[in-house]
Order: structure tokens, then sequence, then C-alpha cells
DNA sequence: CACACCTGTAACCGTCCCAT
DNA sequence: ATGGGACGGTTACAGGTGTG
């Protein structure tokens, strides 16, 4: 086995050398392996086959759900959130009592996980909206609302630096993880001024289908903006905008 | 032999780098 | 400049292999 005596540390994989750090030091190797179809037929792999369908489940949950808002997360989202979403999806269908190992999946397993998702670190919706707000999702009518009480956005909104106005955006999400379809819709107040006049009470209503056999989503999100000579630009191009997943009716 | 640590598999997407 | 390709990050698992 090869011995790093160099003062570069490396770890990974570069060409077919494996570097990687043990007790001993760094070192590197050949790169090791199994043969491809060893993995997908010998029974020896049943377990890891398993692990792969459901991971691969878990990537196509995710998928459908984020397609179902890509127009906000557009405005806020950061670039680790796939694999973010993709582990609390494994959570989700691991949760799943139905089905046997490696046909375990979202629907089955507990969806309600997904509630507090944030979808842009940088901007975590609960260390930014401090003004409560209630979820009501009505399964038979097909509503998701957000409802927000009048408060006052210089003591309740935690906004970066040069925000002068912002906005609260929400998304109702009905999705069928079987057939990777979906029906949304969102809400969005106006553009308001970030001040310390209080807020009109929020209603956010998002409609979706009436009496609905697929699980439900409420986001809700709020976005910066930065007023110059009477225009209204993003702040910072999103970065501190924030969007989280507010309720989940797992039905 | 025990231990440590690698790899490939599943799906997906952001972020690089490189070549055209 | 633009497009394509490779890679990292997400989980869990089993087999292979060098070290001590």
């Amino acid at each position: 086995m090869a011995r790093q005596k160099g003062i570069i540390k490396l770890d990974g994989t570069i060409g077919d050398i494996t570097f990687y750090k043990s007790k001993d030091g760094y070192l590197a190797r050949e790169k090791g392996g199994i043969p491809a179809d060893r993995i997908a037929n010998d029974p020896a792999f049943q377990r890891t086959r398993e692990n792969g369908a459901e991971f691969g489940r878990a990537g196509k949950a995710g998928k459908v759900l984020r397609n179902a808002i890509r127009a906000l997360l557009q405005n806020a989202s950061d670039s680790r959130m796939v694999s973010r979403l993709t582990t609390e999806m494994v959570r989700v269908i691991q949760e799943d009592v139905t089905n046997t190992r490696g046909l375990r999946n979202v629907i089955d397993g507990e969806a309600e996980l997904l509630a507090g998702f944030e979808f842009n670190i940088s901007g975590k919706l609960g260390t930014t909206l401090y003004a409560p707000f209630t979820a009501t999702v009505d399964r038979a009518a097909g509503t998701l609302v957000a409802n927000i009480p009048a408060f006052v956005p210089l003591n309740m909104v935690a906004a970066p630096g040069g925000t002068t106005h912002f906005k609260i955006v929400s998304a109702g999400a009905e999705v069928d993880f079987e057939n990777e379809s979906f029906v949304a819709d969102s809400q969005a107040t106006a553009i308001l001024p970030w001040d310390a006049n209080p807020t009109a009470v929020i209603n956010l209503n998002n409609a979706v289908t009436a009496n609905s056999t697929h699980p439900l989503f409420l986001m809700l999100g709020i976005e910066f903006y930065q007023q110059v000579n009477g225009q209204m630009y993003p702040l910072k191009n999103g970065a501190y905008n924030a969007l989280a997943i507010a309720d989940v009716d797992g039905n």
C-alpha cells in the first residue's frame, strides 16, 4: 500500500487511485470495487438492491414535490437542497410499515415528517418570519390556507440588510407520487413595506382538488426586496428568501 | 483474524471544468 | 460563449483488500 509522504493530503479518488486517511496517516491505493452486474444479480446483494430501489424512489419523490413548486423554488433554494430533501424522503419511506423492504414508498410512509423542511439553508423561514401563522388543510374542500394575524414587520420579520420591502408567498400542492404528477396553486401578498406599521391580516388560500386522495403540502415563504428610485429589485438575487413546508396532510 | 475503509447501486440536480 | 460531461451529496449494504 502506498503511503503519502508529501505535504499534500487528499481524500477521495483521482483517476484509478484512491486517497484516504486512516489512523496511520494518509494512504493511497488502487481503486477497488464490485462489478456492476454482481450488484445487479448476485443474491448476496439483495439487501443492497433493496436499498437502491428505495433510495431511487426517494429521489423521484423529491423531484415531483420540487416540480410542484418550481416557480417558488427559483427564488428560494440553495445548492444542497436536493440532497437534503432526498435525505428526508428516505426517512419518510423508511416509516412505511405496510410494504416489505425494498418496496416501501412515500404514500405508505410518513410524509408528515417533511413538515418544517427548509428549502433555503441560508434563509430559513423559522429564523426569518417570527409572526405566528396557522396552517389549515381542508382535504374535503381541497384548500390549503396560511393565515397570519396582523403584525409589525420591523418586529416580526428578521430581514437581511438592505431590505425595504417584502412579500409573503405560499403554495398548496397535491402530489401523486405514484404517477409522478401534481396539482399546485400558489398565492402571494402584495409587496409590503418593511416598516413599523402593522400589516393587514394575511390569508393565503391555495386551492387544489377537492376530496383528493393524495398527500397535500402547504408551503410558506418570504421574499425580500430593495426599493431603488421607486423600482423594486429582488434583494441580492433572492439569496436570503425563505421557503419551508408549513404543513403536510399525508392521508 | 480483526479492523478500517473503499466501491457501486439506485435518482436527481447544482456546480464545476473542458472542449468545441 | 456555449454545451456536454463529470462529480458531489444524499442512504444503506456487502464484498474486497491491505494493515497490524
